[in-house]
DNA sequence: TAGATTGTTAATCGATTAACAATC
DNA sequence: TAGATTGTTAATCGATTAACAATC
């Protein structure tokens, strides 16, 4: 598994053949080619066959590869098996909703912080945690050092609180708000979330299908 | 505004140009260099040139572009001046927040009505509708005709509930669910919102930065 | 006019697809 | 062995960047 350099185009799709080979290998099926992967996935033979070797020789000529190995390795690749702390900041319905829909040990997260401004909302339990106030920010950071944060504040509270999250060492943020990190930090890692861009995206292709 | 024929690369960009516009326009700003906006948005003057040279040209030689007029050209493009009709099938706890937390309008969509299977659920009121149940879908549909469907259902829901929209006329999915809409139905526009997804993209980032 | 900045062409870079020899 | 399918190189395609003449 040389991970020497795997494009961005690569990664970006990685995810998505996480996802159908999780639910070939529940299913039972134990080995797939390249072409019966493509027919599946709707994307080309050649395709699949240039992003499975960028992460060493799985496959075997005229037998095809093996579902559990290239599903481990992919895990591996996204680093999904050894959990990276994350904090929640703003528990508002959003946050609630994220914090308990998602399975965040099964994608590489665990999550040991919520925190709110909301007197309302600080106390108030969690996907097991209990709402901190922001004002013990800074203590718990020191103390847990988280490395991700899930931003679901408004986009108004996020500059201020990205920088003091980074200064407290958090180097990726799961980001709802609308505010840029990137900009002004391209040293950390941003993944963001703007349902309001796929929606007018959505839009556009509606208009010209 | 020429459409014939925009890339889709340049079409992903566009709800970002839309919104650094937007605030913008906001802040009084009334004509911007590609230049600056470059800076503004971390992207090259060269590509900014090229994209907003796809739809005419708004730009005018020693001066910049007009921030307005851009602005509303790009919402046309994107077809958000002339809502599109949209229902909601899924209202469970993602789905409140979703219907609450989004300005439609906005983004070029008239939310006409909401679907459950669920009976406490049904009868509920989401963002000024009553939470219908999925019995009335076929005849509300026949008679209000949306052309889009949020899917906020469980995954192994969607197949069978996105065949039947598709019959009574539902073009456009924005889909929060797993199930590949388009692989059988590659004549439909479609929008994933995978959460999952850019979790994982986030590990490998965290990871490798 | 001089300076600034676009529109647009050409050059570069990267990603996808096609082809086929290697090999299980 | 014969058939299937990979690994990998070469060809194609598309997207980004650079450069500069046109022009406000």
């Amino acid at each position: 598994m040389k991970d020497n350099h795997i494009s961005s185009s690569v990664i970006k799709r990685l995810p998505r053949y996480y996802r159908f080979l999780g639910e070939l290998k529940k299913q039972g099926v134990s080995r797939i080619s390249s072409g019966d992967l493509a027919r599946r996935m709707n994307l080309t033979a050649s395709q699949i066959r240039q992003d499975f070797n960028c992460f060493g020789g799985f496959g075997q000529q005229g037998y095809g590869y093996n579902i559990e190995m290239l599903y481990d390795s992919i895990g591996n690749i996204l680093d999904l098996n050894s959990p990276t702390k994350a904090i929640m900041l703003g528990v508002g319905k959003l946050g609630v909703v994220v914090a308990e829909n998602m399975n965040f040990k099964k994608q590489g997260f665990s999550l040991i912080g919520a925190f709110d401004v909301d007197p309302a909302i600080i106390g108030k339990s969690v996907s097991d945690l209990t709402v901190r106030s922001l004002d013990e920010l800074e203590a718990f950071c020191r103390e847990h050092k988280p490395k991700a944060a899930f931003l679901c504040v408004p986009s108004s509270a996020a500059p201020e609180l990205s920088e003091k999250l980074i200064e407290l060492g958090v180097t990726g943020f799961w980001n709802f708000s609308h505010y840029d990190i990137a900009i002004k930090h391209p040293e950390v890692s941003v993944e963001n979330v703007h349902f309001g861009d796929t929606l007018m995206r959505l839009s556009y292709k509606i208009k010209n299908q």
